[in-house]
DNA sequence: CTGCATCCCACGAGATACTG
DNA sequence: CAGTATCTCGTGGGATGCAG
C-alpha cells in the first residue's frame, strides 16, 4: 500500500457527514484520550481474551490499583465498550466483557500492538542513536 | 503487515493461559505512551500530509504551544519517527518529515481515527445513556 | 469480593521571557 | 524563525481506609 506522500487513507474529509472542526482531527482525540491513560488499553486487551471478574482483571494487570481499575472499567462501561454484569450474591460477583464495539476497538489496539512489536527494536535503536549523538560533550564515539 | 497473530477478535481464552506475548503487554506501552500525550498524534497526522516547517506545524495545530511542539517533535525524532532537517540560513529554517517508520505508524493512527469517526456517535450515545441511568434517582423520563 | 472516598505527590503542559 | 529555560497549575494516579 502506497502511502508515500498522499497521507494515509482517509485524510480527505468526507464532505457531508463529517468535518465539524475544519481540521482533520475531529473525534480522534475522543478515542485517544481514552487510550492515552495508563490502563485502558491493558484492560481492553485482557478483556479481549474473555469475560473477567474484577479480581481477575486486577491480577492479570500487574501494577494496577483498585482505584484505577474501578475508574477504568467504569469509563469503559460509560463509553459502551464494556458491559458490566453484577450478580447479587454474597460475596458480590461482577464480571466484565467487551461489547461488540469494544471488540472492534480491541482489534485496532491489537493491530497497534502488532505494529509496536514489529518496530520496537527499530525505535530503541533510533533512540540510542539519537541519544549518543546528543550526548557527546567529548568526542571519540566509542 | 504484521508478524504474528492478528486480530484479537477470536476471543481465545486459553484456560489460565496468557495471550499473544506471554504475560506482559510487550511494547504496547512503549507506543501508547507516545500516542498518549496530547499532541504527538496531531503532529503525526499533520506530517503525514507532507513536509512541514516549525511554524507551519504550530499554525496547523491550534492550541499547541512552542514548548510542546518542540518537545513533541524532539521525542518523535528521538524515536526515529520523524526526520529533522535544519538549514543554516538566516533566518533559520527547519523542516520535519515522517520517516518510513513514522509513515507506517501514521497508517495505524489513521486507522484508529477512522474507527473513531465510525463509532464516536455510538460512544456518545452510550455515554448519554449511561449518564442518564446514573443520574436519575427518579424515573419516568417523560 | 467490589467499590468508593480521601489525602498526596509527580508529571504533563500552558504562559512568559530570553538567545541565536 | 527556531529553540530553551522557568514558574506554575491542573490532573492522573498511588496508598490507604471504609462500606455494601
Amino acid at each position: 500500500m502506497s502511502v508515500a506522500n498522499t497521507a494515509v487513507s482517509s485524510q480527505v474529509g468526507p464532505p457531508a457527514s463529517n468535518g465539524p472542526c475544519g481540521d482533520d482531527h475531529c473525534g480522534i482525540r475522543d478515542v485517544l484520550d481514552r487510550l492515552g491513560d495508563r490502563w485502558t488499553v491493558l484492560v481492553i486487551v485482557e478483556l479481549s481474551k474473555g469475560v473477567r471478574r474484577f479480581r481477575e482483571l486486577e491480577r492479570a494487570i500487574p501494577g494496577i490499583s483498585q482505584r484505577m481499575l474501578t475508574l477504568t472499567t467504569k469509563r469503559l462501561c460509560r463509553d459502551g465498550l464494556v458491559q458490566r454484569t453484577a450478580y447479587p450474591t454474597i460475596p458480590p460477583q461482577v464480571d466484565y466483557r467487551l461489547t461488540p464495539m469494544g471488540r472492534s476497538l480491541a482489534e485496532m489496539v491489537n493491530a497497534l500492538a502488532d505494529w509496536s512489536r514489529d518496530h520496537m527494536d527499530a525505535m530503541a535503536d533510533a533512540r540510542a542513536d539519537w541519544d549518543a549523538e546528543q550526548e557527546v560533550p567529548q568526542h571519540s564515539p566509542r
